[in-house]
DNA sequence: TTGTATGCGTTATCAG
DNA sequence: CTGATAACGCATACAA
């Protein structure tokens, strides 16, 4: 048989107790005698008795796991968040349980229903750039599934928060290029049903107006797809670049933008700052590699994922329904990094 | 209560059936009447009934998830191979639980412990670079859990693996660099133990045998720490590129390696390819945007993903005891980017 | 201090 | 065709 496992009535036999004693002895009841403890203990690591964690969830009604939802562990962002995820959970022994929804609603649908069918503890996630329905997650939380949102947040839900605080990102890193005297600054912004995407967007207006630029809607396109598609990107930089009145800068407003634009940029031999400015969101530290090195909005990803996990325990493992909900909100940075 | 979930019962009680004609309805067994199926199943969508995984684990004896241990999910070879791993394991049914050694032994071993105790059906593992000492692995497959190696394999545990052609890969790359003109190529190779790096040191020996150059026992050196450390990379550096009759190219063993490289130039003012070149193993689709863009040796970290999955469901599906293993092997792919 | 009985949700076995 | 019962591994209320 596959991994005979030594179960509890197995020890019981052997040294000639019951179940219900070696079970007390394992979990250091202190109903049990010193002596008949140090027996079973002793036995027990002899032949490697491990609880079937299984069997405990059906008893307990909790599988000590966690599901994490994200679009994209490929995206360093959610990687990162996941490693500060994980380290908490880890640490607390919880289980983390790992689904992409690759920015498809329906697949989000699919992953939710496939980790509420796996009994998990509770949810993290960052919901999908087409998702505007949350119909599903309301009946999840309803249900009593303890939730946490991370970065990308659900306003309608009510549960705890953890996010930047993507306006005054936004406006920093748009005042950085209007300082350095861009006067034409587009917008690639993500999907418009993001939160995320309305806090940026919100910001990018505040840095023009705060320097009294008039906004130009034609400066502002959405992603509605998150830029998976590099097709796109490729098409809103096209527009873009062959309008009359060209921008001379562009805020990009996620890490699959801004490299989505270097690549078009590449392709086109557009240089960066010459023919065109570019500040974006990113968390990649290759960034920085390239020449000249790009100015980045940086997020604390795995700061927001151990955050995200501690708030997540709080709520599975409060004794009283929780009633306030707090929303963390974090800095994000601008690294500037000039051409030498 | 939260999340009160509809169980077998509730819906034998509302319908006045015992538990067992329920549950064979569902299973849409031939015992059961068309009729009484209807009323079931029916019933069954109306309150949303979804069976309990847990308690089937329970019953079954497996738990229809599998352990993926890597070191790092955010390196790009291993985000690609376990989305290749999730998308078979998705297909079929399975959860995957995501666990990371960050090149570490210790944390090796608890993971695994970890994993195991969590009662999966199965593990895919490419071994930490610290790892020398394969007793834990080898006592897991010896008790009949189901393993498929990737990547970084261990010779010594029969199964099945699945690698690429590591050495035709440094090879190729290491060729190249000579067919480019350079005659004193380093290897900066990966941790001494791991199968990878053996098999690419071998390749990086055969080139220059190859083109008859002679192998400088001065120009290979380790990073037994995967390169995780900055600092590893940088000594390295550091004394290949102060020692008289220093290398003209640099072959890296690993994406870590790479970049490690590109941020030491970057910081030490040394220009790729006129002040020394650089050929690596890369998975990231970064390196192009790079000025000069870089030459990379690439992985079909996806495929790898879906290959080893499929053979792992193969040996916890097989009815009988597996006697063939196989080793896949498949092509890694020069990346010639050539500065224009 | 220890043992017996019960239940968590499900399916399999055996009776009707 | 359908129902009662046991079992998976564990913890616990209740007995002794």
């Amino acid at each position: 048989m596959k991994f005979e496992a030594v179960t509890i009535k197995d020890i019981a036999k052997a040294l000639g107790f019951s179940t219900s004693t070696v079970s007390r002895a394992l979990r250091d009841s202190y109903e049990i005698s010193a002596e008949t403890k140090k027996i079973v203990l002793e036995y027990a690591k002899e032949i490697n008795y491990h609880p079937n964690p299984i069997a405990l969830s059906l008893k307990e009604k909790r599988s000590r796991s966690i599901g994490v939802l994200v679009c994209e562990i490929a995206n360093t962002f959610f990687s990162q968040a996941i490693n500060g995820i994980e380290s908490i959970a880890y640490s607390k022994g919880y289980n983390v349980v790992i689904s992409q929804s690759h920015e498809s609603y329906a697949r989000e649908l699919i992953d939710l229903q496939y980790l509420a069918s796996r009994s998990i503890d509770g949810l993290l996630i960052s919901v999908s750039s087409e998702t505007t329905d949350f119909s599903h997650l309301k009946e999840l939380h309803d249900r009593g599934l303890p939730i946490v949102f991370f970065d990308r947040v659900v306003d309608a839900i009510t549960t705890h928060k953890v996010i930047v605080d993507n306006q005054k990102g936004a406006k920093n890193a748009v005042s950085h290029l209007i300082e350095k005297g861009y006067k034409r600054i587009a917008h690639i912004a993500n999907a418009a049903s993001l939160s995320i995407t309305k806090s940026r967007v919100e910001g990018y207006y505040q840095a023009l107006q705060a320097h009294s630029i008039l906004p130009d809607e034609k400066l502002l396109h959405h992603c509605d797809h998150g830029g998976l598609d590099d097709k796109e990107i490729e098409a809103i930089l096209h527009h873009l670049l062959n309008q009359e009145n060209k921008p001379d800068a562009i805020f990009a407003s996620s890490d699959k933008i801004t490299t989505g634009c270097l690549h078009y940029f590449k392709k086109h031999h557009i240089k960066v700052p010459d023919d065109i400015a570019l500040v974006g969101f990113s968390n990649s530290n290759l960034t920085e590699l390239l020449s000249p090195p790009l100015t980045i909005v940086k997020q604390p990803a795995f700061e927001m994922g151990e955050i995200a996990m501690s708030l997540l325990l709080n709520l599975i493992e409060s004794k009283h329904p929780v009633k306030d909900f707090e929303t963390r909100v974090l800095e994000t940075e601008l690294l500037v990094r000039e051409s030498t």
